[in-house]
DNA sequence: CGAAAATTTGACGACTCTCAAGTCGAGTGG
DNA sequence: CCACTCGACTTGAGAGTCGTCAAATTTTCG
């Protein structure tokens, strides 16, 4: 698993936000508006194991940004436990908690992670003094929005195996996005129990559908690794267009320049 | 259909963006707050037929309020168009593609509308100069995502009647909120063809699904109008709890002063 | 009234769920 | 080193939900 020298560099100097709307808007931004952001950062704390790190309704005067690990929204349903997304690493998981008080959703970490916390007195002083940071950081949560409706779309439109398949393009696309997985794949540490919570099914059809899914060479699914040995055929299956994750033009996910 | 005092003085001061979050932050809007909103539209345009308002992938220099009628936002498919959110008069419904350039999705009407449009000059004034302004802002595009993630959570739960049933509990409390539809449902441009778009589903087990709701006596859709004759059962069948609507606290849909 | 659009109905097959049982793998204690 | 255990995963059978294809019926509107 490599990096581009640009990663590397932008890790170096900005060691908590340095993926943040990496290889989007980020470009957009000015050395002292990283520093702003990257000094925002008041705590950094490390889980290990899964763990709620947001409960819906509640009030906080934080928020979170994700710096190494994968988070999940979710939604307590009548029964059971619904995964609404994914984030990788440089998100900020909760932006909006700032603008909307108490959220409609909680925060999980599956598997190991490392959190940064900003104050939202904080975020208040940046909306008031950096107008084009304040711009950014609503971008950052409106891309969200955006992959909350192709998900809709994808939920309207595909079947189980299909859904699974687009999972995984979108999130191994959003790894590249910040230097992370490589060429055939990634690490994730993802099971079958929780990716039946992201695509709406039971753990039992789950396990059908990544059977149907090895077996056509699409994927290959194993606890602590996804291998995606086809890039575009994966695409096809999952009817994957990477437009609406607002990546800058020209960013190619096989590349080392991601 | 009546309205409360509240939004008949708000709607009398302003006429095109009185609705603008109505019973949700708008009460933090000082006077002058929401004449700088109301001026900002320079142009309203008036539509009978339905219509692609904003086309995904496009850029365009002006974001666009919904002051009457229905607009859905949509994604076109592999073969066919698929519904994501209905927006309800008050919605500021493409405020996003102001700090997101381009568009992910499309939205169209759906029978007549009036719609009034900002320019993003003028956006780029009100961040620049009226910081909570801007915070509200950015607050309504975030109800706008909570929106998509409760949908998604439903997609994942429910069968194709209780998507209906929900469709319907949702589009009614957001028109409560605005001061329209009355206390045994509303009047609504949806036909089953839009309804199949919206919930995922083809337009034949659409008509099965309500032909369902009528004979269990929770909702009577037909061409124009919606009966929604019992709230309860409605709102239990559906699993609709408002809370993701972020209403104003001890805002009720079944009294006068909405 | 007649044509077009919207809605309804029936039959059959595909996708997914539930219930139940069985397999596999990592870690533990003997 | 092996038996055991627990969680994760897999497999099978039957039922429910929903899609497809085809046709009939009703509504809308010129």
């Amino acid at each position: 698993m490599t990096m581009t020298q640009w990663d590397q560099n932008e890790l170096e100097a900005y060691p908590l936000t340095g993926r943040f709307l990496a290889n989007r808007v980020r470009a957009e931004l000015t050395a002292e508006e990283k520093r702003v952001l990257e000094t925002s950062v008041d705590e950094v704390e490390v889980f290990d194991r899964t763990r709620r790190i947001l409960t819906q309704g509640e009030v906080y005067n934080h928020s979170t940004i994700l710096i190494d690990g994968l988070v999940m929204r979710t939604i307590e349903g009548a029964d059971r436990r619904h995964g609404i997304s994914i984030q990788v690493p440089g998100d900020f998981v909760d932006l909006h908690c700032f603008a909307l008080k108490r959220l409609d959703h909680n925060l999980d970490t599956v598997g190991p992670v490392r959190l940064g916390y900003v104050r939202h007195s904080r975020l208040r002083e940046i909306m008031d003094h950096y107008p084009k940071l304040a711009r950014i950081l609503w971008f950052a949560t409106l891309v969200d929005a955006a992959i909350h409706r192709e998900w809709v779309m994808k939920l309207e439109q595909l079947t189980v195996p299909k859904r699974l398949a687009h999972v995984f393009a979108e999130n191994w696309y959003r790894l590249r996005l910040v230097g992370l997985g490589d060429e055939n794949g990634f690490a994730s540490p993802l099971n079958q129990a929780v990716l039946s919570e992201l695509v709406g099914a039971t753990p039992i059809h789950v396990s059908r559908a990544l059977k149907d899914l090895r077996e056509r060479g699409i994927a290959d699914f194993s606890r602590g690794r996804i291998d995606l040995p086809d890039r575009e055929k994966l695409y096809e299956f999952a009817a994957f267009d990477p437009d609406y994750l607002y990546g800058t033009k020209g960013f190619d996910p096989g590349s080392e320049n991601g």
